[in-house]
DNA sequence: TGTTGCTTAAC
DNA sequence: TTAAGCAAC
């Protein structure tokens, strides 16, 4: 029997609105949500909302989109058994239908304190903005939890965002060491009953729905072979990602320095997918090194805190989204380099993509994207550095086609990355970032053994012969280069010194 | 988280 | 002829 026949319940909820943080443990808004609703006697609620037009409208990967639904339906599974937490899962059709969902949600289980993560991209926050003005009969708590170390903290004498990394770790660092980085308890056991009504309305509202070749998400469907890949290289869940993380800090983090740099040695974490997309957290990631590291981020291991600044470029580009926003807006951080007149060869640009350029090592990266859905972080420098600068394309062609085809896909670092590629960044100047894709593949890739793992046509060339250019490589069927690097780099810095009158 | 070109030294 | 060191871009 239920309770009345209204739709509105006596029972008022706590419900937590997961979005990139698709955890149970060292979560700060969760964690705040289940402690208010533990005072107040209250049940706490999950709520998920697939936007297929978001995604889109972002240029997620296809990968990204399977990785975030598959953990999603492992996220339900824990919060239910281990913690009694069930998880709302709800469609928006259209981006705006946000707002009339969350409307129908806290009205069905008559909501009184709505916890969710702060996101820092620019229409994000819009919409975050908007859901605290429309839902005035609910108290909206917009927590801070991204990143270690909240954008804004840290800042230059005249109070703004540090425009250069080694002033802005430096000042990092010694933020951390006075505020030390603590994780967040995972969330209580739920033990206050549901109302029927509620349970209805949960029970109605709990399909996760998954890309297929008839449904809304059609788009994102992975091919069979990709799939396969999928499964054996993106395990899901936060307990792989967590694994995968001990087994880093145990076995790898050690060599990071010496081995990060060569493709074929796999010394990386390879955790960007589970910290991009909240898998697991950045502060967890953090003190896992840190500890290792004695809880030192100055001394100690080198390798642990060369590492160690990988995620401090992390937070550095998150600070820059918010500091500088235009980066956001199809704007380079430095506006007077928008003089550039970049390429818009479409030939040019395609034979990138597809890993076609006739350069070993640039082919074997873009090859692993489209295969894999990563790029080992070297081979993101290279490819960058030649699309802006030896085929001076447009550093913004190449930021999104890295989103539409990356399973770690983030904007600020990505964009961060970008235009630090292309000089249009937050340092530097142009000559400092100019790769010579050949010299590279010589001192990172010497024998080939990563060039030939994704370049398959090159098999069986020998491993110096794929540092030269000469036509024996066309002998196995591989295209010719398309530019000249030394022409290129020429041309390359004519143009940067045009613009700067030099 | 670079490259080139020049100098000098050592075969 | 090659390697190492260093300034300049």
């Amino acid at each position: 029997m239920p309770l009345s026949k209204k739709n509105k319940l006596s029972s008022q909820t706590v419900v937590h609105w997961f979005r990139v943080d698709l955890r149970t443990s060292d979560n700060a808004a969760l964690h705040l949500a289940s402690l208010k609703a533990k005072r107040e006697r209250m049940p706490l609620i999950g709520l998920y909302i697939i936007s297929a037009k978001d995604w889109k409208r972002h240029d997620a990967s296809n990968w990204k989109v399977n990785f975030i639904l598959k953990n999603l339906s492992t996220l339900k599974v824990d919060l239910e058994t281990k913690f009694s937490i069930p998880l709302i899962i709800k469609v928006a059709e259209n981006i705006k239908d946000v707002y009339e969902i969350l409307k129908n949600v806290v009205e069905k289980l008559d909501t009184k304190y709505l916890y969710f993560n702060q996101e820092y991209e620019v229409h994000e926050n819009q919409r975050d903005e908007m859901v605290q003005a429309i839902l005035d009969s609910v108290e909206v708590k917009r927590i801070h939890d991204q990143c270690i170390v909240m954008p804004g903290s840290v800042l230059t004498q005249e109070g703004n965002i540090p425009k250069v990394f080694t002033p802005f770790k430096r000042s990092w660092i010694k933020f951390v060491y006075q505020s030390p980085v603590k994780t967040f308890p995972s969330p209580e056991k739920s033990e206050v009953e549901l109302q029927p009504l509620a349970e209805d309305y949960i029970r109605s509202n709990s399909t996760i729905p998954f890309p297929n070749h008839d449904n809304f998400l059609n788009d994102f469907v992975l091919s069979t072979e990709k799939a396969d890949f999928f499964k054996t290289y993106y395990p899901i869940g936060e307990d792989s990602g967590l694994a995968r993380l001990t087994e880093f800090v145990e076995k790898k983090i050690e060599k990071y320095k010496v081995t990060r740099d060569y493709p074929a040695l796999e010394g990386t974490s390879n955790l960007s997918p589970y910290i991009t997309n909240g898998i697991i957290s950045s502060r967890t990631a953090f003190l896992a090194a840190f500890k290792k590291n004695n809880e030192r981020l100055e001394s100690g291991n080198e390798n642990i805190t060369t590492w160690i600044s990988e995620i401090i470029w992390r937070e550095f580009y998150k600070h820059i989204l918010v500091g500088y926003p235009r980066v956001s807006k199809n704007k380079p951080f430095k506006l007077e380099t928008d003089n550039i007149q970049w390429n818009y060869d479409e030939k040019l640009f395609k034979a990138w993509c597809d890993g076609k350029t006739g350069y070993p090592f640039v082919d074997a990266g873009m090859r692993e994207l489209n295969t894999t859905g990563r790029m080992h972080n070297r081979l993101r420098m290279v490819v960058s550095n030649f699309l802006t600068k030896d085929l001076l394309i447009d550093w913004r062609l190449g930021e999104r086609y890295f989103m539409q085809n990356l399973i770690d896909g983030d904007l600020s670092s990505n964009n961060g990355g970008w235009q630090w590629s292309a000089s249009t960044g937050t340092d530097s100047q142009p000559y400092f970032r100019l790769f010579n894709p050949i010299l590279q593949s010589k001192k990172f890739d010497k024998d080939g053994v990563y060039i030939k793992k994704y370049v398959k046509e090159l098999r069986n060339c020998s491993g110096s012969s794929l540092h030269t250019l000469t036509a024996q490589l066309q002998s196995f069927g591989y295209p010719k280069p398309i530019v000249d690097h030394s022409t290129a780099r020429e041309l390359c810095l004519t143009e940067f010194k045009r613009i700067y009158n030099k």
